[in-house]
DNA sequence: TAATGATATGAAGGATTGTTCAGGTTTACA
DNA sequence: TGTAAACCTGAACAATCCTTCATATCATTA
């Protein structure tokens, strides 16, 4: 049950020459704008390809399939706002409760709002299950370099790291997500940095074993 | 840009006897199995047909399309749940900070465990133009109704009500999410139950204006 | 410049699936 | 019991769309 035809999701060859790396990434971009356009459901290898001024051929010959094209785009996004996640972690191991907070909202805010277009189009995207396994594998690397930075706090342990980071996490994304929806105005941009650096501090604050 | 042709969305016909009202609710049961089972990808009029254990015409004879089927399920949940949290609300005029987020949260979060398949099936749903409009609708109930409550909270007031209530929804649903596409298992609910409370009381707390 | 590999094309095949409709069966009720 | 309305059936139609492949153009290098 649930079960899927395994298919192969890997790029089918890499650009060599310059020309195809320019195909490659305009095939990426017509993907986010169709899909903001159509959505999901209407978006349609023919279509993108046509956006991004090649033939469907060529699309097919970097991706093996529609799945692995979109698969392929919401890496990209993910990547991207994860690994500015980490760095934010990284920068602020030992560092005050709340400089950490700041860091990690700010960078993820950043990350979401730099192209709030392709966010919000790729919500749609993931909905299959391979696309929920990326999100999830992406998320637990997030959670996993928030737990390490949280782990040197001086002054405070946390009981449950794990779950700690994940809530911290999830409700960092689901605001985030919602400012998006609502039409991201840059007064709600603003408020939800804010908000969200009073939210995680003072959940903090509550599960933290004072040492 | 993004507009749909605008196709009927309303249910065709509305159930007289008892049998086609059994019907019905078998094509819902149906639809939220084949969501679970398949993805929304692969759901086809067919399937969800047989699933409920009838034919594809007397599908079409409640739902004039595929769309209205999946927006008509959406509906369904998403209304159980925000009212669920709107009686909850309204129950909890004028109590303490503290008693308000303990019933609301435990209304939200049982409202939404109460058929967890649905909720992780449905998510994939709310994918398009339509449907995030129905979400959204229903999710601006629920923000009233928590903002109107909070309004009564004796001893404090909150500057931006509107932007405290989807700050307080939207972290709840983020977190619920989270936990649901991690498996929710019993341990992690009740974790959730209880660091949800702490999330939103310590936001309260940090937004209020004291009074 | 000749040869080879990389890249691009787009019509056509093949498969899936949303939707209809003409004709059945069951229920309500006068 | 007769009849009208409600309800159900499922093969067939029409449309969409993913994917392939034979062919052509461009870039590189020997």
């Amino acid at each position: 049950m649930g079960t899927q035809p395994q298919i192969p999701l890997e790029p089918r060859k890499t650009p060599v020459q310059a020309r195809s790396t320019v195909t490659v990434e305009a095939i990426y971009e017509a993907t986010f704008q169709v899909l903001l356009a159509v959505g999901p459901d209407s978006l349609t290898t023919t279509r993108v390809a046509e956006r991004a001024g090649v033939s469907v051929g060529t699309l097919y010959q970097y991706f093996p399939n529609k799945q692995s094209l979109l698969l392929s785009a919401l890496e990209k996004h993910l990547d991207r706002v994860v690994s500015a996640v980490e760095l934010a972690c990284r920068r602020n191991h030992g560092q005050q409760v709340s400089t950490m907070i700041e860091s990690v909202v700010e960078a993820f805010v950043d990350a979401k709002m730099e192209r709030s277009d392709i966010s919000m189009a790729l919500y749609a995207t993931a909905v299959g299950v391979q696309e929920r396994a990326l999100v999830n594998k992406v998320g637990k690397r997030a959670r996993t370099a928030m737990a390490s930075m949280l782990a040197t706090v001086p002054d405070a342990t946390f009981a449950d790291l794990p779950f700690t980071s994940l809530m911290l996490f999830s409700a960092m994304g689901g605001a985030t997500r919602a400012v998006l929806e609502a039409g991201s105005s840059p007064r709600m941009v603003r408020l939800l940095r804010k908000q969200l650096v009073l939210l995680c501090r003072g959940f903090l604050m509550s599960v933290a074993d004072q040492a």
